[in-house]
DNA sequence: CGAGAAGTTGAAGCGTGTCAAATGCAGTGG
DNA sequence: CCACTGCATTTGACACGCTTCAACTTCTCG
């Protein structure tokens, strides 16, 4: 799994050989299900790299009131930017047990300057994050709470699809209806009736604690799912127009 | 204004005067107001800053439903990134007449190399465009409308103060109610009657286009708004820890 | 002065939230 | 192996914030 890392862009396998390289000396670090990995105030001092397990990125108001705003899965980068910031905004905890690796800020620098495909590489990944922030915002602003879930759904299997953790419409998930309430920003209890719906509907349903997609296609559709925002589908391909 | 550009970042007067010639020799664009900047799926070829004028960023839905995901205001940055992806997965528009400059992609990147200083805070200043779109998913998810509005109001605010446009807790505000509307999810109707709110409460007020902050502190109670998101003040402070 | 856009208000309905209670399910210790 | 416990899921009833529709008023600007 480690080097799928930024598989999803455009590398050659030098680069692959690199990243690999790192990975594999890079400290590892193990988090149970349910922990705190970094709080809001905080400066760390390293990058993490997802290798296995789910975690997320949520803030939370004065009162309690919490809200996901992204979900780490394996091969994303969690924290492409925060040695620089003055302290986090928000927190990152895992959900599921997590296994990531820490690369120090400055070494990280170093291998960006060293190969500028990679440079590139990374400002990419920064720039989907982007992308995926502002369909989050997209879907909390416009779309009714049916429509939200089966959007998140199709995200969530693209972007496993993407790293060989989901296939013939169905992956593992490890969520809690309480998870999804916060990451779309619906009650809970709505959460459920809004599965139900989506179960009597015959477009998902859930098996033990995995997720099949019955009819992605009428899943998409309803959820007005255009992986575009994802950028993804340029494997090999160059960036370079210069 | 011009120099205000990445001022809010942390400059040497070295790295002002760069950006002033890179300004005073670049392309001015001139946009009337409610006009397309950037359509979906186009893939510019160069970089924008906004000189003068409010525009913002949308995303729409295949029946219409439109989402603004993020102003810009005078000094910021349109598109640091575009000219390097795939195609734009959203549109900009401007909402009043709107001035703003052209700069070549590669003559930036150029820039960008010869200066680590300027490097980095082109790099800050996307990291916190990504801080401000996880504060909307935040303020989407999680805020009534009550609340988002008196939090876009405190943004505004804020960010608009930076570049010398605001003070003395008012300032000139071009939106009309169908504005907000899109960019807080909610419907015009209902802006106007959770404006009316604001004003009975003695929170904000409307002086013909100007918008005044009655009690910016208890509105930014209300709306649970902490600027640290936007990782201002610091101004002056190196971002160096290596 | 006229016309279109923006703002305002009322009434009715619906999508979600809240509260509360019941059920199911997995892990723990006796 | 069976209570026991705690957590996740499920369901019902009711309340409320917000949307929708529609009409009216007020601004803005040619």
């Amino acid at each position: 799994v480690a080097r799928k890392l930024a598989n999803y862009l455009r590398l050659g396998e030098a680069e692959l050989g690199i990243l690999d390289r790192m990975v594999a000396t890079a400290r590892e670090r193990y988090f149970p299900a349910r922990a705190d990995i970094l709080r809001e105030g905080e400066r760390p001092r390293v990058m993490r790299f997802m290798l296995a397990g789910w975690a997320h990125r949520y803030k939370q108001l004065p009162d309690g009131r919490r809200q996901t705003v992204g979900y780490f899965l394996p091969g994303d980068v969690c924290d492409l930017h925060i040695p620089m910031m003055s302290g986090m905004d928000h927190s990152l905890a895992s959900l599921t047990p997590t296994v990531l690796v820490e690369v120090e800020h400055h070494e990280f620098e170093q291998l960006l300057k060293s190969n500028s495909r990679l440079e590139k590489a990374f400002w990419w990944e920064g720039l989907v994050n982007l992308a995926i922030q502002r369909e989050w915002t997209l879907n909390l602003g416009q779309r009714a709470a049916f429509e939200r879930l089966a959007h998140l759904f199709c995200e969530l299997y693209t972007r496993l699809e993407c790293v060989g953790l989901a296939s013939k419409n169905l992956f593992e998930f490890p969520l809690t209806q309480a998870d999804l309430a916060e990451a779309t920003g619906i009650s809970a209890v709505h959460v459920n009736r809004t599965l139900r719906e989506l179960r009597e509907q015959n477009l998902t349903k859930f098996i033990g604690k995995t997720l099949v997609l019955q009819d992605i296609e009428r899943l998409k559709s309803v959820a007005a799912f255009d992986a575009r925002y994802l950028h993804l589908g340029h494997v090999g391909e160059r960036a370079d127009d210069e």
